[in-house]
DNA sequence: AACATAAGGTTTACGACGTAAGGAACGAGT
DNA sequence: ACTCGTTCCTTACGTCGTAAACCTTATGTT
């Protein structure tokens, strides 16, 4: 009797796998929070006892550095056949949107994990962008650590604003300052009534002017 | 019989303060990692239990909140007197050495927490320089949003590199690429041989490029 | 068909964590 | 001297990551 993944008449659930473990990892994750991401509430997602996990994953940490290489393996690798402005430009708003996804990637990139493969292999298709695009090592270097630097900057400023609609910016705004004697922070409560509070504004509208701002001034130094 | 502060002859220890408990924190987070600070160790540190450090803190995420806002209260604010550029670009010099002495502090400014005091402070007086400088309340948002990013970013990547010295990045780039077939990441082992290993670099010291090459774009474009 | 093997999954347990609840000790004001 | 509010301690609960040992099941060999 053929037995083969799944078709057995008894297979009660389906096999555990790095895979399924990761996948459900970063479903939980993004559906409750990375603090909701226990081993044991990861195995009753996945029917399965806590412990069991650990043939699957070394340890917690293994399992988190396996989640953020997963979300690079998400984002499309960098075209090495465009334009490196373009190629940068879409690759930039690739991994803002992966890291809008799953918002709790940023705060686990500090992790002292060695990168994985899909780490390595976005960051090498990055870097044969910049070179192909005729930029020196070292402007290769300062490139890429500005705009790194800058989208996983804003990412993490857009996840710490505490609101996510403008009603919710109004009236947490208010609070904030409501906190501290009128006048305490005049800039700030005029830039908030004239600018944040108008209809409209959206935080995570100013990535693509900083992104254009870098990619720019990149583009004139290269050339100086 | 006097017995303020500190001056009774049988005052066993020195009394908790909510200042004292955030100092002890921070030190213990800065020597011995933000992992390492739970609320226990933290009471030891202070000769106390660990409970005491609730009448002085309503639990661990206002613990955190308050070591955030006292790094910002660390930082010299920025001067409304100078010319905007010298005066964000010393602030970005602050900040960041700021964030090198508390590197922890990067990873914790993900918190839902209302920003207290200190860092109010901060932002209010940037945005006043910014305006102050002639940017539009539009400009001054902009200006905010890729400055404060490309500052907390480049922290994040300073952090999440796993090496220190020289030597370690020597050691962690072989190993690193040497668990993948040869040629997997050409250009990232070029770049590496090239430049990375190459004596003397030093990741930190991108940062003042990236944070002129920003200052400069911004410059020119609140002048079109 | 019977068995050996190893891999996958489970049970139980330990020490550390954040913190709720209630009690004890202490200092200041009467 | 007595009270009272604050500070600090004791005990306890539920949750966490994971070590160790055990059981189960699918597979390959005879």
């Amino acid at each position: 009797m053929a037995q083969t993944a799944g078709s057995g008449r008894r297979t009660r659930r389906e096999r555990l796998t790095r895979q399924r473990v990761l996948q459900s990892a970063i479903e939980l994750a993004d559906a409750s929070g990375i603090e909701a991401l226990s081993m044991r509430r990861l195995g009753e997602e996945l029917g399965v006892e806590a412990m069991s996990l650990y043939t699957h994953v070394a340890n917690k940490d293994d399992l988190l550095a396996g989640m953020i290489d997963a979300v690079f393996a998400e984002i499309p690798p960098p075209s090495l056949e465009v334009h490196w402005k373009t190629a940068m430009r879409d690759r930039a708003l690739s991994v803002r949107s992966a890291l809008l996804r799953h918002p709790w990637a940023t705060g686990l990139m500090d992790a002292n994990a060695a990168p994985g493969e899909a780490t390595l292999l976005h960051h090498d298709l990055v870097i044969g962008c910049l070179r192909g695009g005729g930029f020196s090592f070292a402007m290769t270097a300062h490139a890429f650590a500005v705009l790194d630097g800058y989208i996983y900057g804003f990412a993490l400023q857009d996840r710490s604003l505490p609101f996510e609609t403008p009603e919710e910016t109004g009236d947490l705004a208010e609070k904030m300052l409501a906190q501290f004697p009128a006048g305490r922070f005049p800039h700030l409560a005029a830039f908030m009534v004239e600018h944040v509070l108008q209809p409209g504004y959206d935080f995570g509208d100013e990535f693509e002017f900083g992104l254009d701002l870098i990619l720019d001034a990149l583009e004139r130094r290269r050339e100086e």
